[in-house]
RNA sequence: UCCUACUUAGCUCAGUUGGUUAGAGCAUCUGACUGUUAAUCAGAGGGUCGCUGGUUCAAGUCCAGCAGUGGGAGCCA
């Protein structure tokens, strides 16, 4: 069998010597003719397969080069250099695949990540983004086990959608017509979308959401993961236009459910991280730390990566309404500084970035929810409170990352839903399957949807969305 | 989409008030050395200064437009 081999991480983490085995993986560096730093993606740390003199022709010593996948067989030794405490004395070595050092743009250096995004398809290859994309996988698979361990049922929720009014942001089309201007058309002259491979207009989704409720009124607890896509130009560093949302759906739940399930299950994906990705979370801790060095003092967050996880699994979020947080920030010393670019001023308008990072990163100094929303700046299907001001929603503020959660117990009353929806001119008649969970044993519910890129960014430390997913998707960028 | 900064070698960056042949470190190549840790030492090659146009005797440097990238804002997860 050809991938007869043991993987480097087990190499490293094993504490016995003296047996024979092989490692297959990419060259890391090369030094003294002797060294090769081989890694193979099952850890960040590099197996150090030495290659004593002699033991290789001319030739093949300069195919070793940084990139290059080899083959080697030998005996696991305790290391007689410092650095490591074992390695394998080389007694065969293969190449199996060249990597021509003149052409291959990773060197054994730092690079920038502007530059590594360039080529996202050999990034992966640094110890920052196998770090990262390692500690992706272990959040996603801690997603599902979250929510399996509490019996909830994972729903796959349509990536094509035929729905026009989740109304949650700008959506790309999905068609089969020509785009050359010969589509079919209708009598005013629009395209008739009869004639298209579904027979109507259709969306990539944008929100999972609507359909997870359906699911939610026969099996109670679900929760979705798939991706989302949003149709909108925003150029900034916490948003994709194709990335990953985990949507649970819980029926019989109020808002401050919702807010105990947001909370654990955000503790629980970190703490599973932090147990089973240490050694490339210290990686990443120790990156950030030196990043920080270069900023100026008053710049420099007060604490490390770990310590700032360990601080969010331990301690309770704040929680607070939209209302007491506008009398906080009105009454802040920044306010009537007038150091915020937009003034607190009434009641009723919309948080800008500032102010949440106010709230998360100056007053509180954790993580924060902020609940019972004007009903004017939120969605039309979340249930309106008594004060018939308020609906019950609920965002969740992560340090450095701002809104991480967004979400509500939803309106289970059918006449009030309507009312809303006519208020917000939302097309009754195309939502009658939405609508039918209200009329048919409607019972009170939440929900919230969490952006898994924000969560991987948080969790991380880093601060740019498209280095968190490893082929970033956004306006006037589909490379790869 | 708006504001703002940036764009010089494969990478990271210098480049003075506009002035002769545009520099450095790393990488690469050649050689030396051989228990190295982003190895070290010596030498060599490598540039349409983002693109287009303008001002000028002269433009990497000044001006305009366009493009790309970073940061911030909006929209949101």
């Amino acid at each position: 069998m050809f991938n007869k081999r043991t993987k480097i991480k087990r190499l490293l983490e094993g504490d016995k010597a003296n047996f024979e085995t092989t490692v297959m993986g990419w060259v890391r560096t090369f030094r003294n003719n002797q060294f090769i730093a081989l890694n193979d993606g099952s850890t960040n740390n590099n197996l150090q397969v030495v290659a004593n003199l002699g033991l290789l022709d001319d030739a093949t010593m300069k195919r070793i080069t940084t990139g290059a996948c080899i083959k080697a067989t030998g005996e696991i030794i305790e290391s007689q250099g410092k650095g490591q405490r074992v390695e394998l004395k080389a007694s065969a070595i293969e190449i199996l695949g060249d990597s021509d050092a003149e052409k291959f743009p990773l060197q054994p250096k730092k690079h920038s990540l502007e530059f590594l995004r360039e080529i996202a398809h050999l990034r992966m290859r640094t110890n920052t983004f196998g770090a990262i994309f390692r500690i992706r996988h272990s959040l996603a698979f801690a997603v599902h086990k979250f929510y399996n361990d509490r019996g909830f049922v994972c729903m796959h929720t349509p990536i094509i959608t035929g729905s026009d009014a989740e109304g949650a942001g700008e959506m790309f089309k999905v068609t089969t017509l020509p785009l050359d201007g010969t589509a079919p058309r209708n009598d005013d002259d629009s395209i008739n979308y009869k004639e298209d491979f579904f027979g109507k207009s259709t969306n990539l989704t944008v929100s999972g959401q609507l359909e997870g409720e359906l699911a939610a009124m026969s099996f109670s607890d679900i929760y979705t993961f798939g991706p989302t896509f949003r149709a909108e130009n925003s150029n900034t560093t916490r948003h994709l236009a194709e990335f990953w949302m985990i949507e649970p759906e819980v029926a019989f739940n109020d808002l401050e459910d919702n807010m105990n399930l947001a909370e654990d299950f955000i503790k629980y994906i970190i703490k599973y991280a932090m147990d089973n990705n240490a050694d490339d979370l210290a990686f990443l801790a120790q990156r950030l730390e030196e990043e920080e060095k270069q900023k100026p003092q008053n710049e420099r967050s007060e604490m490390g990566l770990i310590d700032k996880l360990k601080f969010v699994v331990d301690n309770d979020f704040e929680r607070l309404t939209y209302t007491e947080a506008i009398e906080i920030l009105r009454e802040s010393n920044h306010n009537k500084k007038k150091k915020f670019q937009y003034l607190i001023e009434g009641w009723g308008t919309d948080l800008q970035s500032e102010h949440e990072r106010y709230l998360v990163e100056k007053h509180f100094k954790k993580p924060v929810i902020l609940t019972d929303y004007p009903k004017e700046i939120k969605s039309f299907y979340m249930r309106q409170n008594d004060d018939g001001k308020t609906v019950a929603a609920m965002d969740i503020l992560a340090p450095g990352i701002g809104e991480i959660v967004g979400g509500s117990q939803r309106e289970e009353r059918l006449d009030k839903l309507l009312q809303r929806m006519e208020e917000m001119h939302i097309p009754v008649e195309e939502m009658n399957f939405y609508l039918d969970t209200r009329r048919f044993g409607s019972c009170p519910h939440a929900g919230f949807g969490l952006g898994f890129e924000r969560l991987v960014l948080f969790v991380t430390g880093m601060t740019n969305i498209r280095d968190v997913i490893p082929f970033p998707r956004y306006p006037k960028s589909a490379a790869f």
